[in-house]
DNA sequence: TTTATTTTTTAATGATTGTTCAATAATATG
DNA sequence: CATATTATTGAACAATCATTAAAAAATAAA
């Protein structure tokens, strides 16, 4: 009945996302990201509206893609499921670029504070995460790998999620892994 | 000499601070700036230099009037003094506005990846604290309030400034306090 | 009081911002 | 093939951006 679209959707999304997750929303600029998406500004809005509605899909299409919560439900062990997460994020930072941080984190900082609808879901996102945290420590106690005198498991998922935002954005800065690894090192030591 | 300046230098620093640590470098617009610090444009212009200077005078004083590092290196009882720093931000938090977070947080996510000097700066920053963190807690083992199990000191550094970090971007879009409690308390349960 | 120097005021600068207009091109269905 | 519908193209839009030009105002020293 009309024009096919000659773009991939979420392949453009995807390259939306990157320049997003670079930039941020207000160092982003439309001319600029329209040509690293490679498709023309009108295309870009016919499809995916204005600017906040294109950086609010790369959001979500950045927690779709995200593997923590993955880990922490598939890992029988529910231990060894919380020091994976945290293994698999060092070794992204110390292979990827350490300056580009968590898509979340980094608009957490940006834009909660100027636009509620955004924070709410980055407030969700956080209580995901949390919950994946809790199930996972709620599995580990039953194995018996929770020091007793741990008794709020979600508690402990909070700190743990905490733990894990801090070094997203302590990672900006620093050059040395070892500071990083040092980081991970002490927050898993309550499990000892 | 020469007609003198009407205004207080340190006081239009320290509102272009509440402005910028509100809205961002990108987010902040000059003429929006102008407006709240109360000067005119051009006065701005010939006492700070462009908007980069200011935005960067402007977090040298934040740092300037931050109380953590202070906390650290005047309360004898090292345990006590970390103590005190992660209960005065919970005090901060619960009082003020807590989406504000801290200005060097938020500017590390922001700028650091962009702008190589104010990167070494807020790393400079970050390793001021660590150090501070350090020698409270060579006094705490010294006075024996480090459980044994915990010899490296400095990855205890790391490990407390990663929290306290972690702890102002999580409080940016928390609504409940309990969250942040719980995060403390199982942060300094190392010391149990 | 005159002069030299600097601040303040008002208005404007060119560049860049997000977004859209108008025209052309490409498809599916009738 | 003709038509309806949507995609793409290239140029343009008003608004806002950081910054400054030019003139008036205020002070200290001569």
């Amino acid at each position: 009945m009309a024009r096919p679209r000659e773009f991939d959707t979420t392949e453009v999304l995807s390259k939306a996302m990157d320049y997003f997750w670079k930039y941020g929303y207000e160092g982003a600029s439309m001319q600029e990201l329209v040509k690293h998406v490679g498709i023309k500004a009108q295309s870009l809005y016919n499809t995916y509206g204005g600017k906040r509605d294109l950086f609010f899909a790369a959001l979500k299409h950045y927690v779709n893609q995200s593997t923590a919560v993955h880990t922490l439900e598939h890992t029988s062990s529910g231990k060894e499921a919380i020091a994976r997460v945290f293994r698999d994020l060092l070794a992204d930072l110390a292979r990827s670029d350490r300056t580009r941080g968590c898509f979340i984190n980094n608009t957490c900082v940006e834009l909660a504070p100027h636009d509620s609808e955004i924070a709410d879901f980055i407030e969700k996102e956080r209580i995901r995460l949390e919950r994946a945290y809790y199930l996972a420590l709620a599995r580990a106690k039953e194995q018996g790998e929770i020091n007793e005198r741990y008794q709020d498991l979600m508690a402990l998922a909070r700190y743990l999620n905490n733990a894990q935002g801090g070094l997203m954005v302590t990672a900006k800065t620093v050059t040395d892994m070892t500071v990083l690894e040092d980081i991970v090192g002490v927050t898993l030591s309550i499990f000892d």
